[in-house]
DNA sequence: TCTTATTGTGATTATCCGAGTGAACGGCTG
DNA sequence: CAGCCGTTCACTCGGATAATCACAATAAGA
């Protein structure tokens, strides 16, 4: 079983193409053929270990993605485009995927300002919870408080604190871990006045985040329930929103003495 | 039957939701959330008509993408991400994994030049064509002639176009319409020498394209063998690659001809 | 405390789609 | 003319998912 390893080019290039939506036939079919440059149905199935009766069909498929050209003689000759041209075409198709989606969802969405809800929602997952931060930025109209590990601030979430600096939002980033709040904290404009470091010493790993006082969230890193990589699943996260709401209430407290009893 | 019109923003999200890999019912599930904002398993299954049982697995699937937050009561409460949220989740990923398969392709293809093949190959689709255009033209190494109708003159062939040009690549662009010439030849860098149009006045609409004199592609509009809108599938090409293809032959003739004997 | 309605979990069945296989048709070749 | 190869079509089988049901756990009310 030395063939068909997880990091067969070969193996991803099928996965990848059954994700976006061919069937498993057409996907063997089109890495042989990119394989092969060209080749008849035959050579395909040879090498692709698809039924040659098969193939033709596998080939119709790619045709209408765009992704095989035929030679019309006998027997048929198939040829495969290149890895870029097929690139371009899956980008572009689930890029206008998604924005279909993101604005069938915006007319969706009850226009009413969603009354606050009561209670504590969860959330799992590194990427999900920096998802939820960059969304809670984005909404923030006057005020956001961030304490983070340095390896949490991503891109996304950097480009979603610029953001808010630049629409006026009155911005305070700290880092929790002492090595961080030199490295980073540089990448951001000004205005991010707290005291670094020290106070959070403490306090397990995560992030603490507060937006307009109306809204925060609270995460630690688990690190390693069994997952393979300790990078995937390993923070979860908390959130509540609304003045009444108890995370808020406590968070709100939190902050306000950390940051010397000011407010 | 108005319900679920084909241009109901539900039925949209619920369809590109599939596309990008959900089960109907965690599509519907979540459509029936960012509806609500927020809501139970019974609120669900009212409004999406998912079996109130099933919610809990459409909510669970949902939750692994980071696209529904739970609360931990009873009843459990479940509420959506945002659109844009959402929408930015699935950009991540399929551009991700479009890049995996780009990569993956590279290091299939053969190394081999690919030596030149012969007979003539046939592609349907406006797109299609535009790709296999681009895709020429990006592999050009010393001459591009191309003789294109405005409207095919598409940005992604506008790029490759330039791209050459940087390249050091000798560009001539030319139109077959006689209003086009004017309006978008400017858009490309000097180097398009063509006698703009008046000879292509016989031929039917389409493309041309040499590449390197060794290789080119021709295409006509065929315009509505029934398809709905007049835009999607109404171009079909044939294309040849090798100094001694026939359709290479041809073209390359007919473009000294009508470059007035020069080569 | 007992009852009852409602919520959550698991198992079971039905239905659909696609992979895999084989048979039939037609054109090319010896 | 006959056999062979290429191509297409029709069919079966299996896995996945939609759909239904039965039951346990919990909460509210008498």
């Amino acid at each position: 079983m030395t063939r068909n390893d997880s990091d067969d080019p070969r193996s991803t290039a099928v996965d990848q193409l059954e994700a976006f939506g061919l069937s498993t036939y057409a996907a063997r079919t089109f890495v042989a053929l990119a394989s092969l440059g060209e080749g008849t149905a035959k050579d395909v199935s040879a090498l692709a270990e698809v039924p040659r009766t098969r193939v033709y069909d596998a080939t119709a498929e790619l045709r209408e993605y765009g992704l095989v050209d035929v030679q019309q003689s006998t027997p048929k000759r198939f040829t495969a485009v290149s890895a870029e041209t097929t690139g371009r075409r899956f980008r572009r198709e689930y890029t206008r995927r998604a924005d279909l989606l993101t604005n069938a969802l915006d007319e969706i969405e009850p226009a009413s300002p969603n009354a606050e809800q009561r209670g504590v929602w969860t959330v799992t997952g590194r990427e999900m919870v920096s998802d939820r931060v960059v969304e809670f930025v984005g909404g923030a109209s006057e005020e956001v408080v961030l304490v983070t590990l340095e390896t949490l601030l991503t891109d996304d979430v950097l480009a979603a604190v610029r953001a808010a600096i630049d629409r006026g939002v009155t911005v305070r980033v700290s880092g929790m871990d002492f090595s961080a709040t030199e490295g980073d904290i540089d990448r951001l404009p000004d205005g991010c006045g707290f005291e670094s470091s020290r106070a959070w010493s403490g306090v397990p790993a995560g992030r603490l985040l507060m937006v307009d006082r109306r809204r925060t969230l609270a995460s630690v890193l688990v690190d390693g329930d069994g997952e393979h990589p300790p990078d995937a699943r390993d923070e979860t996260a908390i959130w509540g929103a609304g003045e009444n709401n108890s995370l808020v209430v406590v968070l709100k407290a939190m902050f306000a003495w950390l940051n010397g009893g000011r407010e």
